[in-house]
DNA sequence: TAATAGAATTAGAATTATTCTCAATTAAAA
DNA sequence: TTTTAATTGAGAATAATTCTAATTCTATTA
């Protein structure tokens, strides 16, 4: 384990948002300003694949990377565009049940609109503008 | 509706599969050879936003387009990368239960391996090469 | 039917995210 | 240590997508 791996990953675990790669470039340049791109996808890449990290592709948004924790589902307010995670604990079973074949993962994002944009006037959605 | 959206349209409900720009690109080009790159993503982001055809990004591929059809969910074998259709038709309440929110939409991949790859030996899948 | 206004198209330049290349450096193994 | 293999850094290259501006349709009105 290099010390970019460790900045890097101490950057995702330290953080309670979905990081960008280009995020994840300026904070670790912070700490190690000689760290390359290459960097930072080379290792993003190396830990999504060892399924040590989330990646998460939104619409239209750059990819994401998310220390992997028990949530793996995602929420995602279509008006102001903040992602929460949440814990199904049953649905792994409940698509095998469904599909009636073993599964390896899942992948799923849920579309709402949170608390605070219900109250507020509408805003920006992502569908308009 | 233009000559070119319509002939992007019968292109994606004459497929039964999910195809990316570029292969829209070079379908549309055999019956209208002028068409331009930026006419096929106009239009493919026009009618995504009005919900008439679905975007669908897997990882480490160009996003897909697709008609849309009831089925609303993806499966995904992790060794052939071949992409299925499927419907879960109560999922969505299920998720509003789970959630105790009203959700407008989500999206689910499921990660699988299919029955001819489970049957096969092993060749290449995602997480390697 | 002709004129016109607005929308859509084309072509190619521009942008953005990501990957590649390869020499130099670093980490791990012997 | 010394050697070997893997990783890094810098910047060029690539791929997907968007933007721009000039042109061409389309539909509407006269």
């Amino acid at each position: 384990m290099t010390k970019q791996r460790e900045l890097i990953l101490s950057i995702l675990k330290q953080s309670d948002r979905h990081l960008t790669a280009d995020e994840i470039f300026f904070l670790a340049k912070l700490k190690m300003p000689s760290i390359a791109m290459a960097t930072i996808y080379n290792n993003l890449n190396a830990m999504h694949e060892a399924g040590i990290i989330n990646r998460l592709h939104i619409d239209g948004v750059a990819d994401c990377f998310d220390k992997i924790t028990e949530p793996h589902d995602h929420l995602l307010c279509d008006r102001c565009g903040k992602i929460t995670d949440i814990h199904l604990p049953r649905l792994a079973e409940q698509l095998e049940a469904e599909l009636s074949c073993e599964i390896e993962d899942y992948e799923l994002t849920v579309h709402y609109v949170c608390a605070e944009c219900r109250r507020a006037p509408r805003r920006r959605a992502t569908t308009q503008e």
